[in-house]
DNA sequence: AAATTTGTAAAATAAAAAGTTTATAAATTG
DNA sequence: CAATTTATAAACTTTTTATTTTACAAATTT
């Protein structure tokens, strides 16, 4: 039996799917979140939990949990639809927009828990430089140590920028969308 | 019993180390390579298996393992020591090439395996679309799913061009070290 | 207001990833 | 060249993460 034509268009866009689903985790997501990004997107319309359910083989509470963290990662938005009773979903349609989006998500929360963490070390360091009698070769440690901080904050500042840097789009003078 | 200051010392540098596992998993590894790291770069000089796995608590053989997985991602080396007999492994030193290291080895890994990809699916339309008869609705599908595999190239080649614009170190021309 | 639908916590289970143990080959030493 | 050390594959175990089931509150319909 020979396949049919929109039986194979069907199976090529699963592999499509697929393919995003598998390339989730260099974006920092689950494949699980990409593989409903994908059927999304593939839909061209917004999907309620339950068609996304039925899609992905996969329980409502998980659609509700995944479509929660896109949501968060701004690579989703529900959407209303008068007359439609049930919650529904798209997502970001542009590649780069997502990409963008992602990672800016990602570095921002790496980049805010380390805000708090370097106030913390440096002030330990300092109380200790302070409070102590200390011999030489300690104090060169602490003060090692405090360069280290320095180090450490200056590079989150860059992060900070580069986050910026691409959100701002300010990217795409450099190396220009295709 | 008060804590001793060199006590207290090793405890921050401890600390650092945790934050630096803490992170790694937004920079695409694991926790582990990310304590590895802290630990051969806080050691400031080149360390062993044996080492790590004492100063870890984990396997040598566990050690072996995420030790080549650094080597793969470009952010620890093997190097020589005479009179050494065991491997000794060294680490980047600098934050913003530990970042790019990272980066583009896992953008390149994901670029590569959608070249391959990208190709299959265009040769599978194009035969689709050759040999068949086909009505109108379906051949409209097939041009448009061929319009988005090429979108899909044209993405993919813009993330090789960011990874050369972060490899190339062009990137610092626009978003300066600190 | 009773009955139904919808979305999501919380607890339980399944699947995947990380890590250890055992075994072995290659290199080194006595 | 036998004995020891080193690194790592292969098989197994533990831990963590993903997913489902059960339960329930809020909204909606009848």
């Amino acid at each position: 039996m020979v396949e049919q034509p929109l039986e194979k268009i069907k199976r090529i866009e699963e592999q499509f799917v697929e393919k995003i689903a598998d390339n989730m985790q260099t974006y920092g997501v689950t494949a699980t979140v990409g593989r409903v990004l994908g059927i999304i997107y593939m839909n061209r319309k917004p999907m309620t939990l339950d068609n996304l359910s039925e899609e992905t083989g996969m329980s409502k509470t998980r659609m509700s949990q995944v479509v929660r963290e896109m949501v968060d990662f701004n690579i989703a938005e529900k959407v209303f639809e008068k007359g439609v009773r049930k919650d529904l979903y798209s997502v970001e349609q542009d590649y780069y927009q997502t990409f963008i989006s992602l990672f800016t998500s990602n570095w921002r929360k790496a980049i805010q828990k380390n805000k708090i963490f370097e106030k913390k070390m440096a002030a330990e360091l300092q109380a200790l430089l302070e409070t102590e009698a200390l011999d030489k070769d300690l104090e060169q440690k602490i003060h090692i140590l405090l360069k280290e901080t320095k180090e450490w904050h200056d590079y989150y500042q860059w992060l900070a920028e580069l986050v910026e840097f691409f959100d701002s789009g300010e990217i795409f003078n450099h190396v220009p969308k295709r």
